[in-house]
Formats: C-alpha cells, sequence, structure tokens
DNA sequence: ATATATTTATGAGATAAATTCATATATGAG
DNA sequence: CTCATATATGAATTTATCTCATAAATATAT
C-alpha cells in the first residue's frame, strides 16, 4: 500500500477538527475558511472510503474509525514537527560544526571560543581540527576555517584576515639576554621551520623571509620537523630555537604568556584566513552569528598583533 | 510551528527518492514523471529552505539534513500506512462487532455461529449480547441483529426471516405421557410468559395465543418470570410449567436434544428479525459475508422450524 | 410550536498547484 | 571528445483547492 499525497494533505484539516471538535474553529487555526476545511474532510473520507466524523449540526464526533484514524494523524504530524524543528534548530541556533585546521584550532580559535560563548550564552561550537580540508556537502560540518590564497569555488567565503610570518623564539633561548635583531645576529641560532605540505610551503621558509630581508643568507635548518604548525611553535617555546610562524598562532604566547619573544621582522604571509560554508548555510542564523563574530575578533587579533610587530 | 499540507505530500516523492536513490525510478514507483519528481523535490527544499539532495548528474545523495528529514519521513509515512491498513482491515477480514439481543445470541447466534466460522475460516465475530439497542455511530460495533416489527429508519436493515410463537414444555411435566393438544388441556398446567418491556409486548402473551385459537379463556399466569426470553426457555426446559416462546430461539431445544416439546399450534409473531448496519459500513465485503450466511441460515432454520411445527 | 442562532454542506467561479511534454543541461565513462 | 544517462527547466495543460454566497440542518430559547 502507498498514502497518496491527497490524504497526506488532509491531515492537518482532520487533525485540527479532531481535536478542535468544529470545521469553524479548525478553518480558523489553519487560516483557511470553513468551507474549506468542510471540503477537504469530505475528500479525505471519500478517498479512504470511511466515516470519520459523524456531523450532528450542533456539534461534531468522531465516529470509532475516525478516533483512530486521528491517533495516527496526530502521530504522524507529530513526527514531522519535530523534524522541521530539528532542521530550524539547525539553522537558528543548534551547534555549528565547524571543521578547522589544527595549528588554527590549538592556537587561536580555541582560546578565543571562551569570548565567543561568553558573548552568546545559546551557541555551542564544535570544532574539528582537520588536517585534511572535508566536503562541506559530504560531511555533518557547517563551516570550514581555512587558511589559502583564494578560496575554494563554489562555497560561500569570507576573508577573515590576512597573516604575518615572523622569526621567534624563546627569551631563554638567549642566555645573556642579548636578543637578536637582525638577520645575520639571527642565523647564528638554530633555524626551525614547519615543513608544510601546502602548496605555497615556500612562503614559510627562512629562505623566504632572509629574501625579503634583502639579505642573501642561505639559512641552514636543524630538526626536529613537524608537519604542524601549532608544534612547531611549542618546540620554539621549549628553547629549542627560532622558529618562523604564522602570527595569528602566536598572539596569546607573545602578548598573553611572553613566552615567546619577536627576533627580527615581520613579513607578509601570502594567504589569508577565510571562512567558508556552502552557499545554502551561508544566511542560516547560526552561521552568520558566528562569522560575524569571527570576523569581528581576527580583525581585532589582526590589528592588535599588527600594530605589535615590527 | 505546524506542518503545511505542501510539505505534507511531497513526503511520499522524497521517500521514494531517498530510498531508490533516483528521481526516474522514484517516478516510476508513484506512476508520475521524472520531472514531477523534480519539481516536487525542488519544492520541498524551497520550503524547507534546506537542501536535501546533493545532485550529481550520475548519482543522488542525501545531505545530512536530507538523511535526517528522510528518517521523519519514512517513519510518518509508516504510521499513516499502518493507519491506512487497519482501516482497510476493518472492512475486509477484520473481526465483525455485533450487537445482539441477549436471547438471541443465546439460543440461536452463538449455537450456529460455529458454521460460519467453519465456512470462512478466516472471520471472527464478537457477540456483544446486549438488552439495550446500541447507537451504531457511536459505539465501536459494526452490525445489530434486531428483533422489531419494522426496521429503525436511517440504518441500512436487511430482513432475516419472521417467528412464530409456540406453546412449550419440557416432556418431563407430563408424567402420564399424555401431551396437551387443545387450549383447554393446556390451560390445565402453569403457564408462564415472559415480562417483555417491548411495545409489542401483548404479541407475546397467552392471551393473544388464545385469541388465536379462537377459544375465550382467560389464562392465569405464574411465576417465575424473567425478562429475557431465553431464561424463559430453561424455565420450561426445566419442567416448570407451559412457555409460550419464539420459535426461532428454540430450534436446538426442539430438534437437537429433544428437550422440549410443542403443546400448541404455532402462531405468527408480530416482530421479525433484521440485521443492521450504518449505511456506510453496508456494503464493507466483512459485512456483506457475514450478512449473506446469516440470511442464509436463518431462512434455513426458519423454513426448518415452520414445516416442523404443527 | 416556532423562531433564532449556530454550525456544517454545497455549488460555482476563481485561484493556485501539480503534472506532463519537450528539451536543455550536466557529467561520468569509454 | 563524444556518448549515454541523469536531472533541470519552462510553458501549457490539467487538476486540485479555496473562497464566497447561500442552503440545510438542528439545538436552544421563546
Amino acid at each position: 500500500m502507498f498514502v497518496s499525497p491527497a490524504i497526506l494533505s488532509a491531515l492537518p484539516a482532520f487533525d485540527a477538527v479532531a481535536r478542535l471538535r468544529s470545521f469553524g474553529a479548525a478553518g480558523e487555526a489553519l487560516n483557511i475558511s470553513q468551507s474549506a476545511v468542510s471540503h477537504r474532510i469530505k475528500h479525505l473520507e471519500e478517498q479512504l472510503d470511511v466515516r470519520l466524523i459523524r456531523r450532528t449540526t450542533r456539534a461534531l464526533e468522531l465516529t470509532p474509525e475516525g478516533l483512530r484514524f486521528a491517533d495516527a494523524a496526530r502521530q504522524a504530524l507529530a513526527e514531522m514537527e519535530g523534524a522541521l524543528y530539528d532542521l530550524k534548530q539547525d539553522k537558528d541556533e543548534g551547534m555549528i560544526i565547524l571543521s578547522a585546521l589544527a595549528s588554527l584550532a590549538a592556537k587561536w580559535l580555541v582560546p578565543h571560543l571562551v569570548e565567543f560563548y561568553r558573548a552568546y550564552p545559546g551557541s555551542q561550537v564544535s570544532v574539528m581540527a582537520q588536517d585534511a580540508l572535508v566536503d562541506l556537502s559530504r560531511e555533518p560540518v557547517d563551516a570550514g576555517l581555512r587558511y589559502s590564497r583564494t578560496p575554494q569555488p563554489g562555497l560561500h567565503a569570507t576573508h577573515l584576515c590576512k597573516d604575518w610570518l615572523v622569526p621567534i623564539a624563546s627569551p631563554r633561548l638567549f642566555k645573556d639576554g642579548k636578543i637578536p635583531t637582525t638577520p645575520e645576529d639571527l642565523a647564528r641560532f638554530p633555524l626551525m621551520s614547519y615543513t608544510a605540505s601546502l602548496p605555497f610551503d615556500i612562503a614559510y621558509s627562512w629562505k623566504y623571509w632572509f629574501e625579503q630581508m634583502g639579505s642573501d643568507i642561505e639559512p641552514e635548518l636543524v630538526g626536529p620537523y613537524y608537519d604542524r604548525a601549532d608544534i612547531m611553535i611549542q618546540t620554539a617555546i621549549a628553547g629549542h630555537g627560532i622558529v618562523l610562524g604564522r602570527a595569528m598562532l602566536m598572539e596569546k604566547d607573545l602578548f598573553d604568556q611572553g613566552l615567546l619573544v619577536q627576533v627580527g621582522p615581520k613579513v607578509r604571509a601570502q594567504a589569508s584566513y577565510y571562512f567558508v560554508t556552502l552557499p545554502d548555510k551561508a544566511r542560516w542564523p547560526k552561521i552568520v552569528i558566528f562569522r560575524e563574530w569571527l570576523q569581528q575578533t581576527m580583525g581585532e587579533s589582526y590589528a592588535r598583533i599588527s600594530e605589535f610587530l615590527y
């Protein structure tokens, strides 16, 4: 057997009549005329070939069959109502599932997320720290926080901020208290770099930095290497040497905890941070709220960092 | 929130697409065109403002939202399918709930019902032995077996058979073996009658019988009285006296068990047996089957009794 | 008994929606 | 690149639904 659309579309009317015991009241509840309700119910009874309602001019009563059918109708409608509510929740105020690069998640996002929760107490953000770029239309992920030169085509992308490459190190590395200031000074320390697998790998390398400094020093890199920028920074904090790191990842370590010091001029990183979503989801309220917060807050971080670093 | 008919009527199409992973196949399953399915799904997605299906020319995939919604849709449809099946069952082969007068139920219907079960093994009849006439449109009762002069207006009624009033008694009452044959003989025994509360009460009384016999005897009735015809017959079987009973109620006792003997001529009873249903239900298969069996079987009973009694 | 008020039923016309057909469009496979 | 196989789309048509005005039915009050 198969349930015809005609039967289904009559359910709200029948349910309303069953609950309100009046065609007029049901019509009012559904914003249609009493006549429409009457027609619909009649049509439904014809479809089912069963009398569902006993009409006694002044009052309505359900037949035994009508009572049973009303139960089923109510249950089916409740099921759909629940599904609709869930969909709405997804858009409005449900949890945002965000796919972010692990380095950014660890070093910038997680420390700042407390501010978001403070500002929007009803919200919840779940961060999936993923190195691979997930397919937003396939995975149950609402949005992505990405670092790239250009946003991926086909997605709704919002530019958040640029970044800087900065040589940093633990103050403890300089036992005599003399922090290097020139490329030449700097090159005497162990230079470490993150072995990115990104296509713009070169942008991270010391080679690029020395070029930007107008220096012809050919840097000699030492290990350990990690493929994650945040772990590379931890290595610097541990005092293993000088790391060329992305400024946005080091905000807390530089300012708030003093674990790192800048040991050379910043240079422009080649990529930017983007917030991306499927075009469909771009206007979902919960996404809009988070995106605007992110844009504002990353912008502030970037401004603060840009001003602080020489 | 309230579930709009537009959303509901798109559910079968969406469910079919979700199951079959193809618009074309879904259309075929629902006997509509591929184009119609495409339009419906598009409309549904617009209504919900959520993308449910990822289209990739060659294959379909549900989005995470689509998967969840498909579950809800399937469940709601299953609920309705169940309800539709129940309604169909009611009409086709479900249990027949029959309201019958207690006397007829006990003395004729129950003994004959085994024949019905034998003839229609899938069927089930539930007999509610009720003295009061129930309102068929209000109670969960499918049909009524009634004894009246005219069928109740507004109901679909089928005439089953007439009946006779017959004086009967236990053979044990006549210790000398002489069974009375004339009204005068008969009047020497205790005469008992059922104190009906029916409007055609008089028809049962001995007075009426003696009149019909052309006798001017004024019968003197003795107790015990019962308001149920079947119990009155049991009283006769117990040998308490002569009872004027309805022939249809005594078929088994007279023929098959020899518990009663006829002790005077039969006279026509004023009422008939009718099988009544609500007009809506009159053509339900299960009702038709039972009605036809009843008509046939009561007809045979009546013919047998009419021939047997003088 | 009769009038009245209240409620559902009905028919016709107007409006809106769904369906089909024909065809465009997209894309994976060979 | 082309073909085969899907879905998408637009316009015309058909179908369904709604509203309005009004009829019909009956419980309640007079």
